[in-house]
DNA sequence: AATAGTATTGCAAATGTTTTCATAAATTTG
DNA sequence: CAAATTTATGAAAACATTTGCAATACTATT
């Protein structure tokens, strides 16, 4: 009752409750099996009693883990992320361990602040999106040793391990699957791919499996488009009412190609009749838009929980092994493609 | 260069590289203005050739802040909370704070977990989203005499600052939108109530509204469902087939009332010719939707933008004074409701 | 040139834990 | 029953900082 009041409430305080020395209280929580039973008892009565919360901070000083990792996304606004995030908390959660999250709205600069920030945190681990980072990033965490991971992007020669998915090839997924409907006049709707290597990845394999078959995109009928349900309405809305309309988009994610169908529906297009529309993602949502979004889907939370077990193995093993993990990409068929031949 | 390699870069690795002591070292980071300018440069170039890191946690655990502000959320997921975290990491971000974020999925215990586990790393201050949370959180809270946030919902009563908005009237502002147009035939799809006050108060609103009015709605046309597109999706779907169709949805929320949306599509309802939706929460994308969605707009950037900020203040400020911000919704009247006069 | 003041710096204690080592008590073994 | 183990505890050093206090060097004042 003594110290109840002055809020100083630490191992000591709780020793001297106990009647016991320091070291035992603190060894009642790291090795309890050291302890006798009744003396454990008594700790633990005092514990409660005093509402004594152990002070990770002090633990982290004695080369403890700290018990944090550190991720940082692009955003966390969109369902883009979302998904993984909360997979990727739940998941490392689980194993006692705490988010630090941050997003550096596709900045690599910005990317690095945040890297360092968690690191004068002493995170444990920090997960990073894509494979793409500045030099700083990847000399700043080699000369810390720290635990890092990609996540969200998969690449055989990846420095960092990684668990994700191979974009090159969900590029490549979605654009086949309009050329076997036997489209050929396809119009793309892609963000900005400075710093985004996974729409990069997508991009440059869709041109690669088209340019296989001959096919060609106009520049008229290849625009710009960030992340944004609004903007990439928009983008569509201005591509749709160019001349001559492509008879199907492919777009770099979920999030535009919604955009492209509220467009399509905007201007009275039906869909799939007069326009055949795919993402990439699959995100929460796109199997109950109305028709239901053709797309490839990239297994989102499998990424995140996996990353996150995965991860905190890596962290709190003994001799750690360089992992990297490829999730299996699928060409989700709905409603939003259909077949040219008649 | 000797100890570079050892990874034992601290502040004493510093200050015999710098040939200073150590507390010199400490004071060029902490008072800057203490230090000669000459010393201090020389320090900063031996920080830098050893690629010196500060440790928050040997900081902390001088009575330093840890920097770090815990958010506890039901879920990280959902369009519903993404923006707030978004907009409030960002906030506290500028005033040099970390989030350390953690999702509960509506379980009031687990809440109490997390900001325990929050607690254990001597977080600066903790936000929660709600008004209503376990007897053992509030307890913690108040006995550890850590600053606490509510985000998201706005009561005059609120024991702990708040930033929010009041969803009590959300819910009567979309009763009485549609009211006004005259619907007296409405189907209610929410979530279930309990561990979230915000569904709550809306509902009870709802009800109490429509009462006034002497609307009352049948027990076939009041369904619950998760926010989620997809599950809300099928409720809708089994409401709108029901001998009677009510003339307008009312959702819980915007997740809720797209999942309306495409439902009432499904069946080749027209939306708002043969039904009208409101929803409540305005998320990103409600606007997009085809046709735009009719909601009460909850600023959710606005307010986590201004939690961050004022709960940083609050943290950071000698003489805290408890605040409580109430944030304006608004009745945005879109395409997806119609009047029924004709 | 002596005094008072100010600007810089270092020493050492303090912060809350963990852990190694030593010691004491209890238990097993021959 | 004595010797050898085993079990349970405490003392003290270590972890990476910050900061009050003291000491020194420098500058301004008379």
């Amino acid at each position: 009752m003594a110290n109840f009041q002055k809020g100083k409430v630490d191992i000591v305080a709780v020793a001297k409750a106990a009647k016991v020395s320091p070291s035992t209280v603190s060894r009642t929580f790291n090795h309890p099996d050291l302890v006798n039973p009744a003396t454990r008892k008594k700790i633990n009565k005092a514990v409660q009693r005093l509402g004594y919360i152990r002070n990770r901070a002090a633990q982290t000083m004695h080369g403890k883990r700290s018990g944090t990792i550190g991720l940082v996304v692009p955003t966390i606004n969109h369902a883009i992320f979302s998904e993984v995030i909360q997979a990727f908390s739940d998941s490392i959660d689980q194993a006692g361990f705490s988010l630090l999250l941050a997003s550096h709205g596709y900045d690599l600069d910005r990317e690095y602040a945040m890297v360092r920030k968690f690191l004068e945190h002493r995170v444990d681990g920090v997960a990073l999106v894509g494979l793409e980072h500045s030099d700083a990033t990847n000399r700043l965490i080699t000369q810390q040793k720290i635990p890092a991971l990609a996540i969200w992007n998969f690449s055989e020669e990846s420095p960092l391990p990684c668990v994700g998915a191979d974009n090159h090839l969900a590029g490549r997924l979605a654009a086949e699957h309009l050329l076997e409907l036997g489209h050929r006049d396809i119009g793309l709707i892609f963000p900005e791919t400075q710093g985004n290597d996974r729409a990069q990845h997508r991009l440059s394999a869709v041109h690669e499996a088209l340019g296989e078959q001959g096919v060609s995109v106009p520049d008229e009928h290849e625009t710009q488009a960030p992340y944004s349900v609004s903007q990439a309405k928009q983008a569509a809305l201005a591509l749709l009412t160019t001349p001559k309309r492509p008879t199907a988009l492919l777009c770099g994610n979920d999030v535009i190609a919604q955009g492209a169908l509220f467009a399509a529906q905007k201007l009275g297009l039906s869909v799939p009749d007069d326009l055949s529309i795919i993402g990439i993602g699959d995100f929460k949502g796109s199997a109950d838009v109305e028709p239901g979004l053709t797309t490839i889907r990239i297994p989102a939370e499998n990424i995140g929980a996996l990353a996150g077990e995965k991860f905190t193995d890596f962290i709190t093993s003994d001799d750690p092994e360089h992992f990297s993990i490829r999730c299996d990409l699928e060409c989700v068929a709905r409603q939003t493609t259909r077949s040219l031949a008649t």
